[in-house]
DNA sequence: GCCTCACATTAACATTTGTTAAAAAGAGCT
DNA sequence: AGCTCTTTTTAACAAATGTTAATGTGAGGC
């Protein structure tokens, strides 16, 4: 496990001390999952956090039409929602996908939140992630209520260069809150 | 100060002990707020955490042409936004006005994160609100999402029975996503 | 009762987005 | 290169929502 890897991304929300880093380290499993693997599903029992190191992730829900609605973008060094806001009762509440290869490291909820009473460094770190968050889902909610789709493209390509490019256009979509075929006729009149 | 009235609305949240209660109910401060008035200003300093005993609520926002976006919508009985949701570095990211004259409590934000720590039933409350918050944040995003204004207006009939009645109606079309002038005119294909 | 003001509705037209289906482009395989 | 499968783009038309401006409605003050 490269730590140095680990902690690069940890410090991209705050500070951690190397003493704190003991405790937390300790506790940490790697994970691979392949392109377009679930690896939690709604409903099903869910006992971790989750940092990715590399590869694209995606949250999920299928509506009552069918159709799936992505929720949330994770990239690169980028922790995944923390599991307070993607849990109720021990169950997940949302689907989460590898849209490509990705490789994580995981590690208990419960201990991190005892983690989070114990040690102030990793309760701050726990509330940055969980501001962002939630800075991240008031973002979307203002512009998916007041702003064209177009503008909502210009937004997401700022906020995920590159994106565009590695995953599928259908998923882009649904993350704007349009049809593939409206994104397509976008894309058109904006390249 | 109406004890009783204070404990009914915590305890729809989490179960809190009357030895608990001793600490949290010193803290508290009444606050009255007529119609129209911005009781937390974005970009202002924030303290408090909020309870709202009667009177309806909302947080909001100017988008970049100038419009209000309702971002949340807060009844009788109700626990405001938490602080951390809100706040960035001790400054409000949100505007909060009452919609109607408001009795609330309120009480330090800071005092409540010791509390949270020092204590489990209040950890526990704090967190069944936060999840509360969050809870509704997906459900909005996911129906901005992914369906059509007329369902989100049923859907809202439903979570605020009666603030059709109660509260301007540009506030319920910046709240749904769409101009008061389409409001209007999907009021008049379902009633 | 009548004014005024704020709020809600209606109308006419423009624009955006959705739907369905076909065509084109791209990615992997042999 | 040629084939197959998937993804993206295009096209034609329908439906939803926005814009602007006029009309209607209701509550409170005089």
């Amino acid at each position: 496990m490269n730590e140095v890897e680990i902690k690069s991304v940890i410090e991209r929300y705050s500070a951690i001390s190397p003493a704190s880093y003991e405790e937390f380290l300790k506790g940490l499993e790697e994970l691979s999952v392949s392109k377009g693997t679930d690896f939690i599903r709604k409903d099903g029992r869910e006992f971790y956090e989750y940092i990715i190191l590399d590869g694209i992730c995606r949250s999920y829900l299928i509506n009552p039409s069918g159709d799936e609605v992505t929720i949330s973008l994770f990239g690169d060094q980028s922790v995944l929602s923390p599991y307070i806001t993607r849990t109720r009762e021990g169950l997940s509440t949302l689907n989460f996908q590898a849209i490509t290869d990705t490789r994580m490291v995981k590690f208990s909820a419960s201990d991190f939140e005892e983690l989070m009473v114990q040690n102030l460094e990793f309760r701050e770190w726990g509330n940055e992630v969980l501001k962002h968050e939630l800075a991240m889902k008031v973002s979307r909610e203002i512009d998916l209520a007041s702003i064209t789709a177009k503008e909502r493209l210009f937004k997401f390509r700022e906020l995920f260069p590159m994106f565009e490019n590695l995953i599928p256009h259908p998923i882009i979509a649904s993350y704007l809150g349009i049809t593939n075929v409206s994104l397509s006729r976008l894309r058109k009149t904006t390249m």
